[in-house]
Order: structure tokens, then C-alpha cells, then sequence
DNA sequence: CGGGATCCCATATGATACTG
DNA sequence: CAGTATCATATGGGATCCCG
């Protein structure tokens, strides 16, 4: 069964919490491609050169397991179809389906945001000075 | 000045794009602690040692890492606040709290949907099968 | 209290080439 | 087409100890 880890009184689910396995779905949707990748099924189910286009830059190695990490969870479904040459399709599940909002939304945020976002370099800080 | 790297047609910004910046925004949202961080400082401006108890797991070293690059980007400032001893408030900026709600559709959307979800072991599947 | 300095490791990510 | 194999690098993350 499902491990819960709310905190104290209730037993909602905590991402807060260290035990909490919410955790590993929230970095599995935080990876580097997996925002993009879902995002890529959003309208129709997809082939695999097709997304690997899509996510410009995405070796097939990284989108690879990016896929099987998402299939793994149940966010999407690899389906193989027998053909010459063969052909693999990709489609987001219900719950990919679900998660593929918040995650748009993240996306369009960033996107419509990107001009107030400052990319200027470090804040030099150094150690935390002391009062006498 | 900002690069932009819409596709084609229109000037927007398009995380899909190999150059976008947005990309660098998207993943440092992405972190493993970004979006609890951010989130820990919704309601109001947190101390270190706070924020540090909130996110149950996480060493100062890595915080303090996540908090920085958080600042960089304009999400959020610190504040050392002159005191024996010294104390340092983290607050959410005005882009901070833009970014914070789609985090926060995240992390609950993951926190209402963790029963839907997949833990199983590995699909197992080899290369993928010729047809003759 | 709020970190910095170090050391260390796992693994994510990459570039490239090759194959069923 | 849809990957796998290999090699290489980076760096995020963690543990520990220390400091002003």
C-alpha cells in the first residue's frame, strides 16, 4: 500500500515531509525534460522522433529515460506497434493527463515571465558579518 | 538585453527551444528543493533555520545553494538583519510570488494524486523487437 | 545563527556511434 | 525508427566540521 506522511493530525499526503513519496514524483516531474515531455503528449499521442524534435537539444539516450521514468509512474504509456519500420507511440495516461496542467502552467508562467525574471550574475556575499 | 527564441513567427518565449533562457528558469524552479522553498515563504518571510526545519531532509549547504540561486533570479531577497546574533529573512519577491503559484498547483496536485500513482518496479523491455 | 569550506559520491546529462 | 552502448563531464546533493 501507499505510505502516508502527513503531518501530525491529518494523513494527507506532505511533500514537506522527509519520508514522504510524494517527493519522488515531484522531482520526477521536476526533471530537466519532463515538464517538456508531457507537455509534448498534451494534444495527441506522440512518437518518439517526433518528441525528440520537439525537445530541441535532448539526446535520445536522456529522453529515453526520461519516458521510461515517466511511464513508470503511470504518467504515460509506451505502446510498440508492429511495422516495418516498427513504430513506438507515447501517449499521456489520465493521471499524465493531470499533471500536465499544473505543469503548463509553470510553463506558460515562465514563458510570459521571462522579462522581469534578472539573469544578472552573482550576489556577492561572502560570510554573514558579525555585530559587535 | 533579453534573448528571445520564439519559433519562427511570433517573438514569445519558447521553453521548447534549445536557447530559450526560460529553460535555465524552468530548472532552477525545478530543483529538488526550489519549489518547497519557495513555497515555505508563501505566507510570510522566513528565517534560514525556519525555512531549513520546513523542508524536513535538506543540509544548510544545499539550501543555502537553492536559496542563492532562487535570489539570483529575482525570486526572492535576504535580508541580514544587523542583531547579535545576526539574523537573515528570506521574502518572496513580487516575480517570487507570481512563481509560487503554479508551484503550489504542483505540489498539491502531486499532494491529491499520490493514491493514483504508480510505484511499481521497472517495465521491463529490452531492445525494441524487429518485425520480419 | 547562518552559513562557509571541504571532501565525496551518485547520478543526471551529454555527444557520438552503432544496431535490431 | 527507436532506441542501446560507450565514454566523458558536470554538478546536484550530502556529510562533516568550522567560523564570525
Amino acid at each position: 500500500m501507499t505510505v502516508r506522511c502527513g503531518s501530525g493530525d491529518h494523513p494527507e499526503h506532505d511533500v514537506y515531509a522527509a519520508l514522504c513519496p510524494g517527493r519522488e514524483v515531484l522531482e520526477a516531474l521536476s526533471g530537466k525534460w519532463s515538464a517538456l515531455a508531457i507537455g509534448a503528449l498534451e494534444a495527441e499521442p506522440q512518437r518518439f522522433t517526433h518528441i525528440q524534435r520537439r525537445l530541441q537539444g535532448v539526446s535520445p539516450k536522456v529522453l529515453t529515460r526520461t519516458l521510461r521514468q515517466l511511464e513508470q509512474f503511470g504518467f504515460l504509456t509506451r505502446t510498440v506497434i508492429p511495422a516495418v519500420p516498427v513504430r513506438v507511440e507515447y501517449a499521456l495516461t489520465e493521471l499524465g493527463r493531470g499533471a500536465a496542467q499544473p505543469l503548463a502552467q509553470l510553463r506558460t508562467w515562465v514563458e510570459t515571465n521571462m522579462d522581469s525574471v534578472r539573469f544578472q550574475g552573482q550576489t556577492e556575499i561572502g560570510p554573514t558579518q558579525r555585530i559587535h
